[in-house]
DNA sequence: CGCACTAGTTATAAAACTAGTGCGGTGCTTTATT
């Protein structure tokens, strides 16, 4: 079959970009594939392509809804008009209509969590499909355990389908990862592409300060001397909010953005970065999934992510246009417990799990009995889920496994942060690659001149600082 | 754990101390009752 031809034929491409052909040869041949591109890499033709050919249509599972809405938009004004996003935004009546005629829809996106309700499966078992994809795979891994249990169901419905072919798709990957998603997705001997994660024009800095003032100096004479457009990553929604507040301040265009907004909020102020209205985002780790902007500059972070993984994902969304980058961890040593408590408060401890368990034993609602043992809602579903799998010391025990094996992670990112070594070399090494060589502008361990950063000055400030008045009024307007 | 904030204390009163408290990230889903 000549792939070429289709791609010019149906997408307008004349050339596939690296990587693509060969997941989508496999895709083809109906073998159960995992593909790790870095974003930017064009994952949606992997099945869009093999979808336009194969009989049946293809399931997408996707991580967030705005996701799903943006690629499906992507899809309808390519052309495309056979795409159906099944969420909440969907309203009843027409999420029943789309339910009874569901064959006629060639890519069907879908969260977790909708795939494990049963009022879908009854729909999604009579449809014939011929690929399941499960976009932003990691996420299985990431927070399947401890945030959305329904990530661990995706393998039953798959099961229950008769195992359909699968494609699994994700920017990053270390050995722990890979094995969750074959493990979960029920995956049958599976090819698995694997890309260079290294990113050779990305300059890696780190920096120690004493105090969150000191960050908040270094930031704003950073960003009103050197290139944008860039991210700043924060580790509270309130600490974003300052930060961008202190920018403002400046005259620099910049916003915060996290999970404390309105979606209708965050979706514009990812609009205006992705246009270039805004320079800089304040952001939680929120931010970042389905952000296609190319031309990033800098990353920084002030506060240490939990774990290397989550570090080199939020990293790589800088430079993705091949020009110089810089990325810049700033720390103090508090910071270290900070991300280590927020960790430790993921998952419920023994004592809560022990007594949600006994009042539901006494015939307590399950809702009611949450909320006796302190459980938040998120904690109540994690056990729900391991109570259908486990027995309750087992669920106590794989619960501290858990959290012993995050606190690893976050040493791992701890050492990297204070181990000296070449933070390229070091990062890589924990996705089991060896960095071949290294660029003249490596990182800060290895010595490094920032004059490319500040000689490009093609940021948009403004000479007019803005008052606190005009903030409020901004605000209230 | 460490920070920012609050309430209470002191005893010319005012501002400055102190002890206690709360907070710290990620997202999907809600069809039932007045």
């Amino acid at each position: 079959m000549d792939l070429k031809e289709i791609l010019l034929d149906r997408f307008g491409y004349d050339n596939f970009r690296p990587g693509q052909e060969e997941v989508i040869r496999q895709v083809l041949s109906g073998r159960d594939t995992i593909a790790i591109l870095p974003t930017g890499m064009g994952k949606s033709l992997c099945y869009q392509l093999p979808g336009s050919i194969m009989e049946g249509s293809v399931l997408i599972v996707s991580p967030l809804v705005s996701l799903m809405e943006d690629q499906a938009m992507r899809m309808r004004k390519n052309g495309e008009k056979r795409v159906v996003a099944l969420n909440s935004f969907l309203p009843y009546t027409e999420r029943q209509r789309i339910l009874g005629q569901l064959h006629t829809f060639k890519f069907i996106f879908i969260s977790p969590e909708m795939l494990s309700q049963n009022s879908f499966a009854y729909h999604l078992n009579r449809l014939s499909l011929s690929l399941v994809v499960v976009d932003e795979a990691h996420c299985i891994s990431q927070w399947g355990f401890d945030f959305r249990p329904d990530y661990l169901r995706i393998g039953d419905f798959l099961k229950q389908m008769n195992c359909p072919p699968i494609l699994a798709l994700t920017a990053t990957a270390d050995d722990k990862v890979l094995k969750d998603i074959q493990q979960y997705l029920r995956m049958d001997k599976p090819v698995v592409f694997r890309h260079s994660l290294d990113r050779p024009n990305i300059s890696y800095s780190i920096l120690e300060v004493n105090s969150a003032f000191e960050k908040t100096a270094w930031i704003i004479e950073r960003v009103t001397h050197t290139v944008g457009p860039g991210i700043i990553y924060a580790s509270s929604r309130k600490r974003a909010d300052e930060l961008a507040i202190a920018l403002q301040m400046e005259g620099v265009a910049v916003q915060s953005y996290h999970a404390g907004k309105e979606q209708d909020d965050r979706a514009i102020i990812q609009e205006q970065f992705l246009n270039g209205e805004l320079d800089w985002i304040c952001a939680t780790n929120a931010f970042g999934m389905g952000v296609h902007k190319d031309d990033i500059r800098q990353v920084i972070h002030e506060h240490i992510p939990a774990t290397v993984a989550a570090y080199v994902q939020e990293v790589g969304r800088a430079g993705r246009d091949g020009l110089p980058a810089a990325a810049t961890l700033l720390y103090m040593p508090a910071d270290e417990q900070t991300t280590s408590f927020i960790i430790q408060s993921d998952t419920p401890g023994e004592a809560e799990i022990r007594h949600y368990s006994k009042l539901i034993a006494e015939g307590l609602p399950p809702g009611e009995a949450a909320e006796l043992a302190r459980l938040t809602e998120t904690g109540k579903r994690v056990i729900d889920y391991y109570k259908e799998h486990y027995s309750l010391d087992k669920i106590v025990h794989h619960l501290k496994g858990l959290s012993y094996e995050k606190q690893k992670l976050l040493q791992q990112m701890t050492h990297l942060v204070k181990g000296g070594e070449c933070i390229r070399q070091t990062a890589l090494s924990y996705f089991g690659e060896v960095c071949r060589s290294k660029p003249a502008q490596c990182c800060s361990n290895c010595g490094l001149s920032i004059e490319w950063l500040t000689e490009a000055p093609t940021r948009k400030i403004t000479n007019e600082k803005v008052s606190w008045d005009e903030r409020i009024t901004n605000l209230l307007g």
